[in-house]
DNA sequence: GCCGTTTTCGGCCCGACTGTTTTCAGTCG
C-alpha cells in the first residue's frame, strides 16, 4: 500500500461527504492529511507496521491514525465503501464538470436521481436543469459545453497512478520463481499523459502462477475476465488491468504488438508485408517458420529497423527517422542537473530553503531555483515586493552556509489578466531567475492573451514562461493561444519555455516541446515542487520531453552549473 | 476531523467571479 493510495482514499471520502454535505471542516482536514501522506517520504504502510505513532505529522490526530492502520492492514476502508455504495461512481464523476460543485451534484442527484454523467447531459439537453431553483439557461450551457471533458477524464488515469500501479504489479510477478520476463505495455509504457487502461505482459512456464497471482494482488479489486492467456481485473484505483501470459520465445513480439501505438505498428507490420514476412503477437513469420520473436530488437531487425523507444512510437516519423538511422538520442532523467522551479513556505510550499535544497542535493542536483509565488496569488501566500527581497536575503544566506549546490533567487511572477506583471520591474532585474506564468484569466479571448504573453516574453527580465498553456490534463484546456506565434517571440527574445513536469500539468505537451526545440528555444523540465516529495515528478517530464523527441543538447537544465550560469 | 490549549471546545485562508438573484450561493484558485 503506498502513500499516494492511502491519500487516495482520504480524498475519495472527502469528494462522498461533500456530496453529502458533511462540515467542510472535517472534509478539510481529510485533505490535508491526504496532501501530508502523500508529501511525506517515510512510507505510511511501513510506519504503521512499526507501531510508528502518526500523530506527529500534521494534521493526523488520533482518528485518522487509526483510519491510516486499518487502510494499510486491511486495503479497506468500511466507511469508504458504504458511501461508495450510496452515492453512485457516477455521481462522483460530475465534480470534475469545470463550474459544477458539490452542492451542484447533490440537487441533480437528489432531486433528479440522476447518477451518471449521460444521465445530466440527457436531462440538460431536455432543458431540465434551467428549470431546478437556483439554475439558469446559462448554468445549464455551460455544464453542456464542459461534460465531454469530464466523461473522458473518468474513464482515464494520469501517468503517474498508471505507472505506480502497473509497475507495482510487474514487480510483484517478477519476483515468482516461474516467471522468467515481465514487464508495462500500451500506453503506459509510451509514456502518454493519461492511460485508458493498463497492459502487462508476463513471460511463464505455467499461466496459472502469474494469474493467481494478479487475482490475489494487495492493488486488484476483482477478476473481470479469465482464460488461457489472458485476465483482466479491475484495480481498487478503478482502472482496469490487461495481463497476457506468453512464451520466452514470443515475449519480443508480443511486447512489440501490446506496446503499441496501433498507427505505428500498421506501418511496421506493413514493412513485413512488403519482406515476405508477417508480424503477430507470437512473432515474425516467413510462412509457417519464425524467424524472429524473442526481443523487440529481433523483431525490427526483421524489419530492417533499428529498435525504437516506446515514447516515439505514435507513426509521427519515428520509422522514416529510423530509416535513415536518424532517430534521437533521447534524454534520460540521470542527465538533468538542475530544477528551475519550486515551492517554500514563503508562499505555499510545504519545506523550507534549507529543506528543499538539502533534498535537491540528495537527488543529485548541483542547482536549484527557488521560485515563491508573486503577490497576485493571494491564497497561496503570494510575496510582494519587500517579502520577496527579504526572501531572497534568506536563499543567498542559506546558499552561502550549504555546500554541494547553488541556489538561485528565483520568482513565479503571475502575468497579470491585464498584460502587466505582477511585480514591477526593478525587483524583477534584482532576481536571479524570473519564470512568468499565467494563473488568473486563463478564458480570456486569444487577443488579450497573447498581449499577456507577449508582454512577458518582451520583459527583459523575464526568463522563462512557466506551464505556458495553463491546462490542467483532462481537466481544463489551456489558455487559448497562437502557440507558433508564441515560441516565435519566445526565440526572437532568448526567452526559455518549461516542460512542467507535474503529472496535472505536463506543459508544454509532447508536439509543442517539440516545436519550441524546432525553433532552438531551450527547454527546460521543472517540477514545481512543493515539498521534498515534489522533486518526484521529474520523471514524467523527462518522459513527456522523450515523447517530444528531445535529447540532452535540447534540455538547458541538463548543463551544469559552471555551463548554465553563463545563460543567466 | 485536527489543533491548541484558558484541558473542552471554538476556530479552521479567503478574495474574485459568475449566475442567480434582489442580497446571495456556489465555484475556483
Amino acid at each position: 500500500m503506498t502513500n499516494e493510495q492511502i491519500a487516495d482514499v482520504f480524498e475519495q471520502l472527502a469528494d462522498l461527504l461533500e456530496i453529502q454535505g458533511a462540515n467542510p471542516f472535517r472534509l478539510r482536514a481529510y485533505r490535508n492529511a491526504a496532501r501530508t501522506i502523500k508529501s511525506t517520504a517515510d512510507s505510511f504502510a511501513a510506519l504503521v507496521e512499526q507501531n510508528t505513532d502518526l500523530t506527529q505529522y500534521s494534521g493526523i490526530g488520533k482518528d485518522l491514525a487509526k483510519q491510516i492502520a486499518e487502510i494499510a492492514d486491511t486495503g479497506r476502508h468500511p466507511k469508504l465503501t458504504e458511501l461508495r455504495e450510496q452515492i453512485p461512481q457516477g455521481v462522483v464523476d460530475m465534480l470534475r464538470i469545470p463550474g459544477v460543485g458539490p452542492k451542484k451534484v447533490a440537487v441533480f442527484f437528489n432531486t433528479l436521481n440522476i447518477t451518471s454523467l449521460d444521465g445530466l447531459k440527457a436531462a440538460a439537453e431536455s432543458g431540465k436543469l434551467a428549470d431546478l431553483r437556483g439554475f439558469g439557461k446559462k448554468t445549464e450551457q455551460a455544464i453542456l459545453q464542459n461534460i465531454d471533458l469530464a466523461a473522458e477524464a473518468s474513464s482515464r488515469v494520469s501517468i503517474s497512478v498508471a505507472r505506480s500501479s502497473a509497475e507495482a504489479v510487474v514487480e510483484d510477478l517478477l519476483l515468482l520463481e516461474e516467471v522468467t520476463q515481465a514487464s508495462v505495455a500500451g500506453s503506459c509504457r509510451r509514456r502518454k499523459e493519461t492511460c485508458g487502461d493498463l497492459d502487462v505482459l508476463v513471460s511463464c512456464s505455467s499461466h496459472d502462477v502469474p494469474m493467481d497471482a494478479l487475482a490475489g494482488h494487495p492493488l486488484v479489486e476483482s477478476v473481470l475476465q479469465r482464460g488461457d492467456t489472458k485476465q483482466r481485473v479491475r484495480l481498487s484505483s478503478g482502472i482496469e488491468l490487461d495481463m497476457r501470459v506468453v512464451s520466452n520465445e514470443s515475449f519480443g513480439a508480443a511486447l512489440q504488438y501490446f506496446t503499441g501505438s496501433k498507427e505505428h505498428n500498421v506501418v511496421v507490420r506493413q514493412r513485413a508485408k512488403d519482406r515476405g514476412l508477417k508480424i503477430n503477437e507470437y512473432g515474425v513469420f516467413r510462412g509457417k517458420d519464425q524467424v524472429a520473436g524473442a526481443t523487440e530488437e529481433d523483431v525490427y531487425e526483421a524489419v530492417e529497423l533499428p529498435w525504437i523507444p516506446p515514447e516515439l512510437r505514435e507513426n509521427r516519423g519515428e520509422i522514416e527517422a529510423a530509416e535513415k538511422d536518424r532517430l534521437p538520442e533521447l534524454l534520460t532523467i540521470d542527465q538533468i542537473k538542475g530544477d528551475l522551479h519550486m515551492h517554500t513556505t514563503a508562499s505555499d510550499g510545504a519545506a523550507s530553503i534549507v529543506e528543499m535544497a538539502e533534498a535537491a542535493r540528495l537527488r543529485g542536483l548541483e542547482y536549484i531555483a527557488i521560485t515563491d509565488h508573486s503577490k497576485r496569488v493571494s491564497m497561496a501566500n503570494g510575496l510582494d515586493a519587500d517579502r520577496l527581497r527579504s526572501h531572497w536575503e534568506q536563499i543567498r544566506k542559506v546558499n552561502e552556509q550549504i555546500s554541494g549546490i547553488e541556489l538561485l533567487c528565483g520568482i513565479e511572477c503571475d502575468i497579470l489578466e491585464d498584460a502587466t506583471m505582477d511585480l514591477d520591474d526593478e525587483v524583477l532585474s534584482e532576481a536571479d531567475w524570473v519564470v512568468a506564468v499565467l494563473h488568473y484569466g486563463l478564458q480570456q479571448p486569444r487577443a488579450q492573451i497573447m498581449k499577456r504573453l507577449m508582454c512577458a516574453v518582451s520583459n527583459p527580465h523575464v526568463n522563462i514562461i512557466g506551464h505556458p498553456t495553463g491546462r490542467l490534463v483532462s481537466r481544463r484546456d489551456g489558455a487559448d493561444m497562437n502557440m507558433t506565434e508564441v515560441l516565435k517571440a519566445a526565440a526572437d527574445n532568448d526567452v526559455m519555455m518549461e516542460i512542467n513536469a507535474h503529472p496535472k500539468r505536463l506543459d508544454l505537451d509532447d508536439i509543442n516541446a517539440a516545436a519550441a526545440r524546432d525553433l532552438g528555444i531551450p527547454i527546460v523540465i521543472s517540477t514545481d515542487a512543493h515539498s521534498v516529495n515534489g522533486f518526484d515528478v521529474l520523471q514524467y517530464g523527462v518522459d513527456q520531453a522523450r515523447r517530444a523527441g528531445l535529447s540532452k543538447v535540447d534540455v538547458a537544465n541538463t548543463k551544469t552549473w559552471s555551463q548554465f550560469r553563463k545563460l543567466l
